[in-house]
DNA sequence: AATGGTTGCTAAATCGATTTAGCAAAACAC
DNA sequence: GTGTTTTGCTAAATCGATTTAGCAACCATT
């Protein structure tokens, strides 16, 4: 059993290629091939279990129907339903999504960009890390259909997807503030990247604006570098949380959560008595944890299926009202039991 | 800025495209090209930034280059983690690879196969459903290299990398019956996975082969429906641990212990002193649990790493020592909180 | 000067589809 | 019976690479 062509076909029912073609693309009206050799056509193809080679079609239209889509890490959640979400939704315009990790290393970043442009990708989706602005740059100049998500770099016209870091941050700052937390510490990570910068932003200007009666409150931020160890980092965030002597943290990011979580347990931190969590952006983890652990939500859905349809305006599947090329969507703060002490 | 072709270098430079190609190949002095013109042309080709396109490659040449693995769903975190070695280590032989999620859903695993398959993709790794059997079978007569991992068709003589589901089970449950729990159930799904069943079996065994003076023990299984609602399949689980009485429940698979946590919890029963539990496959969240949770850990870098050895042989990259195409590797239980009740 | 061997390069086929332009035969018009 | 249309189909170009077979031009040999 070999791979059956067209050609193959062609030679079965004694007709051209060009005919096989025609009939197996519907196109058989329009070209007025006989009823009679089209369900003969159809037949043969049928039975020898044709299945058009892609890449030849790809080669000869052009367009491969693929999309590209670069994101920090696939096995994060975050990142994981971010993808899911893309790929059912590009999938109802007819496109398939490659996803690639780039685990926040620009040389792989760049390698994959390079990949994903020599198997002709129709359109990238990228979540871009600081390494990637001229890669990224070079892409929208050559006119490839490119959305950013979750992160972007300002004062670049490429289209995006963001999320709104600061309104999002604030509010959960205004709960912890509300609950009479007044040494919040804030624990972010080196790589950046501006929707970090977004957040620490609004911590910054949640601190500087607390009620003068609670005078002593102080800006006190920890970035944790991104490649030391993980046992490094944990030693990091203990010492942070109690030379300054917090009763709450917010973690800029799911991983440091988690990793925040570890640590805690390891150091046998009751939350929310002795110190109460916050976290930006949702995980199964903290959702389960005893006790669950207050966080930002992100539009995860709807940042995958806006990216989609930003770049199928590019792709000329004039979806009707493509206004906005840039969006930011609102985040969600969910109060849980991890800024909740017993009074 | 238009795509740069061959044709383009080779007009650029006066030469003939197969000239241009031959020398960027590498195969210059194969084909004795003069020193100036390699040069000449190598200059231009970079000048203009040219990458080659691998639609118009792989349809030349016959190969992708690309694998196509097929998991259950890609935003779990042992096919994410099981993704991600492969990607990896496909990487070494120079192969990328694409991932799709099949859902459990027989129906989107043979779309999926067919898209697969169309593209062109070099050899297949998948995690087969139940309904896939007939596909893989067909793929595997037309000689396209598969691999099957994590479960396998009994009778089917396609290579595979399986983990040993009996001895893990068996491990766990001597760990909980020396532990003095005698109320054990077992909680499965039903998808009739072969590796659930085996899971299964080794329970089964070892409450039959449990000692005589705890003569009550009998065996308890529950399987949940996979395509149930959440809700309805935690009403379920916590039925079965109240009506049973059970000490101790064993989870078939990740998902149905974080699903049993999570319904322990708005049931407020204490791990581990009114429940032990213990989980095939560990996660984080198992990890980061207070108390963590007992679990059998799977060797997933191990196997996924096989997987594309076994495919690598297919392929007819001849890695040294090739023997047996069929693997099982060991599982490991790991004993933590949730199984260890105050005295 | 004829022969043979290198050297350095190119023409053309090929992979498997799509698509344009056009051809022969039949049908119709008058 | 001749001219025009319509019908039903096909030849050939094309996408962008790789690769086989082979052609000139030059050199060396006798």
């Amino acid at each position: 059993m070999k791979k059956v062509s067209l050609k193959d076909i062609a030679e079965m029912t004694g007709v051209s290629t060009s005919t096989v073609s025609f009939i197996l693309n519907g196109k058989a009206s329009e070209m007025r091939i006989s009823e009679a050799l089209k369900k003969k056509v159809l037949a043969t193809a049928n039975r020898l279990g044709y299945q058009p080679n892609q890449v030849a079609v790809s080669l000869r239209t052009g367009q491969t129907k693929i999309l590209g889509l670069l994101v920090e890490d696939i096995s994060n959640n975050f990142f994981a339903m971010l993808a899911k979400t893309i790929e059912d939704e590009a999938e109802k315009f007819g496109y398939r999504v490659v996803y690639c990790s780039t685990e926040n290393d620009s040389k792989k970043g760049q390698a994959l960009l390079r990949m994903l442009a020599q198997r002709q990708v129709d359109g990238f989706l990228i979540t871009p890390t600081s390494g990637m602005e001229q890669d990224i740059r070079k892409l929208h100049s050559q006119h490839k259909p490119v959305v950013l998500m979750d992160r972007c770099f300002s004062g670049m016209e490429v289209p995006h997807v963001l999320v709104n870091n600061y309104g999002g941050t604030s509010e959960a700052m205004q709960h912890l503030i509300k609950k009479g937390y007044t040494r919040i510490g804030f624990i972010t990570v080196d790589l950046g990247l501006n929707q970090m910068l977004e957040r620490e932003a609004a911590y910054s200007d949640a601190i500087a604006k607390m009620p003068a009666t609670k005078a002593k409150a102080k800006k006190t931020v920890l970035t944790i570098n991104y490649h030391s160890s993980k046992e490094e980092n944990k030693k990091q965030i203990s010492k942070f949380i109690k030379s300054n002597k917090l009763d709450a943290v917010f973690f800029a990011t799911n991983y440091l959560g988690i990793l925040g979580l570890e640590c805690l347990r390891e150091q046998q931190i009751r939350i929310p008595n002795e110190l109460a969590v916050v976290c930006f952006d949702d995980h199964d983890i903290f959702r389960l944890y005893i006790p669950d652990i207050s966080v930002v939500q992100q539009p995860v859905e709807e940042m995958g299926r806006k990216a989609v349809h930003l770049l199928m305006d590019q792709l000329g599947k004039e979806r009707t009202g493509s206004k906005d090329q840039q969006l930011r969507l609102n985040a969600k703060f969910v109060a849980r039991e991890s800024t909740s002490r017993e009074a």
